[in-house]
DNA sequence: CCAAGGCTGTCAAATTCGTTACAGTCGCCT
DNA sequence: AGGCGACTGTAACGAATTTGACAGCCTTGG
């Protein structure tokens, strides 16, 4: 821990620039050289680098205050830490007036660091090659969810159907399973939600499909369900949430998302058909 | 030295997610919620922060093809030493690797804007008081939703059916409306969700409903749905989505924080029933 | 020209780190 | 149910790093 917080490593460097040895000031040549890399090796490579000794490193790093080497070495990290974090994460406060420890502004942290570390964890050429796979027409897709992920697997469905023919999604009851199986090959997809507690019966829904020849795609969380085993795409995402239950909003931005990419994907197609349904809808609304 | 000197150590894990086990997967986590700093310290440091022991970060090392963990170190620094050369850490991405324009970072954007602009709107009284309505559980509350937000609103409702009792979702046919109605009285709550293209029958919904004495609770956009005329209370929300539909990520944000806050404000009574939810959810897996 | 103070490098000790070997545990398949 | 394989953590060893002590050297001032 450095003496002054709010001071950096290059910065204390400077200011002590005048009081500074010959020795110490080739380390400090060789650091700002390439800073901070040069001081985050071990203390031998950093001292062969400035081509003093080892023990020089270890004098300056007194001199700035630090306990020994180690020290100023996580200094530095944490210092490039902060510089590479997204400016997002320093938010003003969300809601105005209320005060931070409001659910609501927990909430809203929760959820920008589930987005912003969903994002780092899941792969983008998968969500593309989802998207090849939701666009093509000649695919059949089924979408299922748990008890809890049910409800965005009905909303993903939903705008799928929209955007495309032949998309239905897999009701929650047991018992009507095997007639969506059935017609499941070799050209259709699955898509399945799975969350933490992961549900045995999903596996199961899974396992089936697969064995049928269906390719299984697989939206899920950082910890990873089991059916990513047979899943040809899986994204693994971040829910934690400040509540008795996870947060199910990164899955639905997914689902957005997914959506979005996959109505620019076959736009031409999609067009007319988007344009049928609003005339539909309202000529219904007029006709009541 | 890698075996392939193209691909990063980030790409490498997320082409290898598949096939990593429980601890390299908790190790992938915690080094992409903090890439690549998490890797520069000790083994020790990583594994710790990690929750894992220290062998496993070596077996990781060894999976992606280093002969051990300072090579991975070494592999880390190099790509961050590229990484900082260029100044192309303008505005940190969301999706690493993906462009700027890629549909996800357009979307976490928007979600980004549109969370931020929604708090702005939003009057954090009302969602206390709503809350407040939400927890008393002589009150019995009646949840209902349109074409879309259809699904929004079953998800409140199987979550705050975990928290209280006397919770209902209104179903989407309106034949079945009646007998939802004729019980509803004066202690009653129905929390509508209505944005764009306003549903007219939302509409008949809540006058009926107003009528009849119950307290009309509205979430809408900030357009703000004809039934706020009507509403005790009314949260106008930001939906905008660079697609072709309104996102409704802000929509479940609220209701997963009126859950979370409603289980809160009356924990004494919520907590034995999550347990003993739990306890059955439980014995019906075991039973399976 | 000499002496003193301080700076620097060499060396060795102690600590920490990385690695290997081994045993317990969990889930899966028979 | 039981055995098998895979995964994970504990413990111990060897290696490398960090650090303190000491001695030589350069510089500076008298």
């Amino acid at each position: 821990m450095p003496p002054q917080r709010t001071s950096t490593v290059a910065e204390r460097l400077r200011l002590m620039s005048g009081e500074l040895t010959a020795a110490e000031r080739k380390l400090m040549a060789a650091l700002f050289a390439d800073y901070p890399m040069a001081g985050l090796g071990s203390i031998t490579d950093f001292a062969r680098a400035a081509e003093v000794s080892t023990p020089s490193v270890l004098r300056l790093a007194k001199k700035l205050g630090f306990p020994g080497f180690p020290a100023l070495q996580e200094e530095l990290r944490s210092e490039l830490s902060a510089r590479l974090q997204t400016p997002i994460s320093k938010h003003e406060r969300w809601a105005a007036e209320a005060p931070d420890a409001h659910i609501l502004n927990k909430f809203a942290t929760a959820a920008m660091e589930n987005l912003s570390g969903s994002l780092k964890l899941m792969d983008h050429r998968a969500f593309d090659a989802i998207v090849a796979l939701l666009a093509e027409r000649k695919r059949k897709i089924h979408i299922a969810g748990g008890r809890i992920t049910g409800a965005i697997a009905a909303y993903l469905a939903t705008h799928l159907q929209m955007a495309r023919p032949g998309v239905s999604l897999v009701p929650a009851a047991l018992g009507l399973w095997p007639q969506y199986l059935i017609d499941l090959g070799r050209q259709d997809v699955i898509l399945l939600f799975d969350i933490r507690r992961y549900d045995a019966r999903m596996l199961d829904l899974a396992v089936s499909a697969e064995e049928r020849g269906a390719k299984v795609v697989l939206i899920t969380d950082q910890w990873i369900s089991p059916i990513a085993r047979l899943a040809v795409h899986s994204l693994p995402l971040r829910i934690e949430a400040p509540s008795s239950w996870d947060s199910n909003i990164v899955p639905l931005f997914v689902a957005e998302a997914l959506i979005a990419a996959t109505v620019n994907a076959s736009w031409r197609e999609t067009e007319s058909r988007i344009a049928a349904i609003e005339a539909l809808s309202d000529a219904g609304r007029r006709g009541k």
